[in-house]
DNA sequence: TATGAAAGACTCTCTTA
DNA sequence: TAAGAGAGTCTTTCATA
């Protein structure tokens, strides 16, 4: 176990609560772990300070704003790439995600666009385009079954 | 444009705000637009009520809860699979994306493990087990450059 | 749809334990 | 760390426009 104070099962409970709807007042999950509000505020203070919670989220539907196609694209870059290229590349229209990634010298990229005629261009004049890049593979998404940030809190390990 | 009605300029400004920070109080919100906060309350309630704003989520840091190591796997199944491979898939152990995708007949998998060790095991034990999984190929993320779900609001047309 | 009023609920700081 | 008290704020409903 590390400097850092541990998650005991209040910690745990209230994380679970916000995890399932974080725009909730803090009266009520004070309710429903059976605490003082003074008291969960305070706990809730301390895991924002601890940077346990990084934020809290709207989920959008992505469809009103004409980014209702999803697609992963990994970038195969040269290996003397300069350094800035993932930062170029996290300004690419629709990139929601850029992940490093091991084995090819390359990047993962999730991204959201109108539809297959704006990937394309996208592609094409935005992410080809790019000093260093050698090649993108393409997988776009048809179908999502499952999307969420939710982590299993279950494995904390004091 | 469809049958729903329209997003206009101050929906637009509160799904801003609520993209930054969606913990914050009503009234604050309502400030920041300059309109009174039951208007804003009934604005927001529509938003939901169409499904345009689909939740309220918190972004917690996967490292505390042994989630440290993020991983993209993509699943190619036999064509002739049972239907619910899908929501199989789903269940796997730090599994937070999955996602049909074109081409292969291939799901892509967003998962979250402790380590190397665990997500060996969880390739071999978890999804290569199941019935129907012909081959997975596994990106291992060594860095998060960008990862949000915040969308580009400017692009709605009505 | 927006406002304003009003009752009740909530926030947040501070004190005490 | 937790509880409780209290001042100030916020939420939410309803009447009205």
């Amino acid at each position: 176990m590390d400097i850092k104070r541990t998650i005991d099962d209040i910690d745990h409970k209230i994380l679970q609560i916000l995890q399932e709807k974080s725009r909730i007042p803090n009266a009520e999950v004070a309710r429903q772990v059976g605490m003082a509000p003074s008291a969960v505020l305070e706990r809730i203070r301390k895991l924002e300070d601890r940077q346990i919670i990084q934020g809290y989220e709207v989920r959008l539907n992505p469809h009103p704003f004409n980014q209702g196609l999803m697609a992963f694209v990994l970038v195969t870059v040269q290996s003397a790439s300069r350094a800035d290229l993932a930062t170029l590349l996290t300004q690419v229209t629709g990139v929601q995600d850029v992940h490093q990634v091991a084995g090819e010298d390359g990047y993962l990229l999730k991204l959201r666009v109108a539809d297959n005629a704006e990937l394309g261009r996208v592609l094409a004049d935005e992410i080809c385009s790019l000093a260093g890049v050698l090649q993108t593979k393409t997988n776009i998404v048809l179908n999502t079954i499952k999307e969420t940030r939710k982590l299993d809190l279950n494995r904390y390990s004091s």
